[in-house]
RNA sequence: GCCUCAGUAGCUCAGUGGAUAGAGCACUUCUCUCCUAAAGAAGGUGUCGUAGGUUCGAUUCCUAUCUGGGGCACCA
């Protein structure tokens, strides 16, 4: 029995109670309230204490008042009716009404076979089935390295991704290229005096990676010089095409390296590009298909989306007094674009100091005539800082993803960032990612794993094996009760993180796992010791163990995070 | 001034209206002839920033307020 299960049987048996009610105050001549009650209104939560049974519900208090009951009164009859439930051992009622539930040992002890037979699909659902999501994140300037103020985000919106598939959704990871506008030209003068070996122009970039670039333009461009020589402009437009490439390129293999997956790299230019045709530019469109939903005026020479119809403190500039769009006008073109490739929600992920972008982005979701409520989502995450960083070689003062990856390893990384909900503000202290105990979660949890997989290969030459026997109601033991309930709330835990967009729930139930399966191992063993016989006892706990392995390397894969077989 | 996030144990932080508010660290003491002791067991700690409100019930929701972080461009 799985709580999913439970919550349906108790959803069922209250719907008959209020329907029962109904046909009886309607005899009366009684009009009475229909009132529909879903699996999600009943789902049982895991009390915190083992004396209040495996499952607890509130269900008799949430509906008591509406039904016009005592939720005492109301909890009897209910558990009248789960008593008769096959797998349920005893319920109690406590307190003001809750009911709660135990289960027998056989149908709790069911999930350990469930878990190993579903392997990697344990956990999926399909809460979030036909959604068509389109999830935004990191998003940096190529002008530069990654550096740590972008890993948050790319932890994050990775896990997100990971998350929001495992419920079923559909999701396009995209990264936005700014490779349009200022920024890239004065990223070009850099290099450019760089690889000529002049003086930095004074707004020059800052920071050794500049030089390195530089390198790697004359590798390609060798006679650059000469060509500076005849035609200054030209060598600058060369020197920003291979340097943009580049640093492009190594951005995506920073971020492979992190494990972090991007569907789509959109870059900005296209935008401003006119077709083929000489049809309007995206972003030249958007302003029309705007200005018909009634949103854009002029004033001041400058032409304007009235944001503020939608919630933004101030309206924004499409496009300047002197005809060049602003970077706001390229965000509307993007989002239209993104609309226009099927995605209902569109999700953003930013950081703190763009929080001024919640109201523009959701004006240009209604402006667009989309849903701000239902398909437009911002996610402003706070910043991190790191204690005790080693600072960057190549830019100063600047801590890069490279440097982190090499110094602290990416699992680490990777799980440390996901592992705390992204408004709340973040600080590692590099010393404990890199130590190898107990104060170190990701390496609790994956010390956990490894452990089961060293079961598993001691069972095997011990001679203990699954398909021999599975005797789910031998697992009686506390250690083995707890451990079962936990694995039964994964699936419950996966589908709450995706509707909440928050990964970390998934890091703090790995820790939680982890923790009853370590204190499983020490009380209860898979391989008899000494002249014991092997017992289906041994055989089923191996089918127990190799269950919480596989759940331990489900919840990792959504973080990002390698599962290592031996530590 | 306005917007926004945070304030929970000595420290770092979980906790989407439920029962006695939790975890790790730190401190003390135990447990390997035994599948990985990188682990486990036991020991105590709270004005959930403050004050009101909503209700059967509030750390959780609402209002006010204090403190701290971030933000309020015809920059990108």
């Amino acid at each position: 029995m799985t709580p999913q299960e439970l919550a349906e049987h108790l959803a069922r048996i209250l719907n008959d109670i209020i329907a029962e009610r109904r046909r009886a105050a309607e005899t009366e001549g009684v009009e009475a309230e229909a009132i529909l009650v879903t699996a999600a209104d009943a789902s049982p939560e895991r009390p915190k204490n083992r004396e209040h049974g495996d499952w607890a519900s509130n269900l008799a208090m949430k509906f008591a008042k509406r039904i016009g009951m005592n939720p005492r009164e109301l909890a009897q009859q209910i558990t009248a009716k789960v008593d008769e439930i096959d797998g349920v051992a005893k319920t109690e009622i406590a307190g003001p009404g809750f009911i709660n539930i135990t289960l027998d040992a056989a149908s709790a002890g069911e999930t350990a076979r469930r878990v190993v037979e579903q392997g990697e699909n344990y956990g999926r659902t399909d809460v979030l089935a036909g959604q068509k999501i389109n999830l935004e994140f990191v998003s940096a300037n190529p002008t530069g390295p990654l550096h740590l103020g972008h890993t948050r985000w790319a932890a994050l919106g990775d896990s997100i991704s990971r998350v929001l598939r495992a419920a079923g959704a559909e999701v396009s990871n995209e990264y936005y290229i700014n490779d349009a506008g200022s920024q890239m030209n004065k990223f070009a003068r850099s290099v450019f005096a760089a690889a000529l070996g002049e003086e930095a122009p004074e707004d020059a970039y800052p920071g050794e990676y500049i030089g390195a670039l530089a390198q790697k333009v004359l590798e390609q461009i060798p006679n650059l010089a000469e060509i500076a020589a005849n035609d200054r402009e030209a060598a600058l437009e060369m020197t920003q095409e291979a340097a943009y490439q580049q640093q492009l390129a190594e951005i995506k293999d920073s971020l492979e390296r992190f494990n972090v997956h991007f569907d789509l790299y959109f870059s900005e230019r296209t935008l401003h590009a006119e077709g083929a045709n000489g049809e309007k530019s995206p972003i030249a469109a958007a302003v029309d298909r705007l200005r018909e939903q009634g949103h854009v005026f002029e004033a001041d020479d400058a032409i304007w989306v009235r944001t503020t119809d939608f919630g933004d403190d101030k309206d924004r500039v499409f496009t300047r007094g002197n005809g060049i769009y602003t970077y706001f006008a390229a965000d509307a073109a993007y989002y239209l674009d993104k609309k226009d490739r099927g995605f209902g929600e569109k999700i953003y992920l930013l950081g703190a100091d763009h929080h001024g972008y919640i109201g523009r982005l959701t004006a240009i979701a209604g402006a667009a005539g989309d849903n701000i409520e239902t398909d437009i989502t911002v996610l402003i995450g706070q910043l991190v800082n790191l204690n005790g960083a080693r600072l960057s070689k190549r830019a100063g003062n600047i801590v890069e993803l490279d440097d982190l990856l090499e110094w602290l390893g990416s699992d680490a990384l990777r799980y440390w960032l996901a592992r705390y909900p992204a408004d709340s503000p973040l600080s590692l202290e590099g010393e404990k990612l890199r130590s190898r105990t107990n104060d170190n979660p990701v390496f609790y949890v994956q010390y956990a794993h490894a452990r089961t997989c060293a079961v598993a290969r001691n069972a095997e030459v011990a001679g203990v094996r699954r398909d021999d026997a599975f005797d789910p109601a031998l697992l009686t033991h506390e250690t083995e009760t707890e451990l079962l309930g936990k694995l039964q709330q994964y699936p419950a835990i996966v589908a709450g993180a995706a509707e909440l967009r928050e990964p970390h729930r998934i890091a703090r139930y790995l820790e939680e796992l982890a923790a009853d399966f370590h204190r499983w191992y020490d009380s209860c063993r898979v391989i008899p010791q000494g002249e014991e016989p092997i017992s289906d006892l041994h055989r089923t706990r191996l089918w127990l163990n190799d269950a919480a392995g596989q759940v331990i390397r489900n919840g990792l894969d959504l973080l990002g995070v390698t599962a290592p077989e031996r530590l």
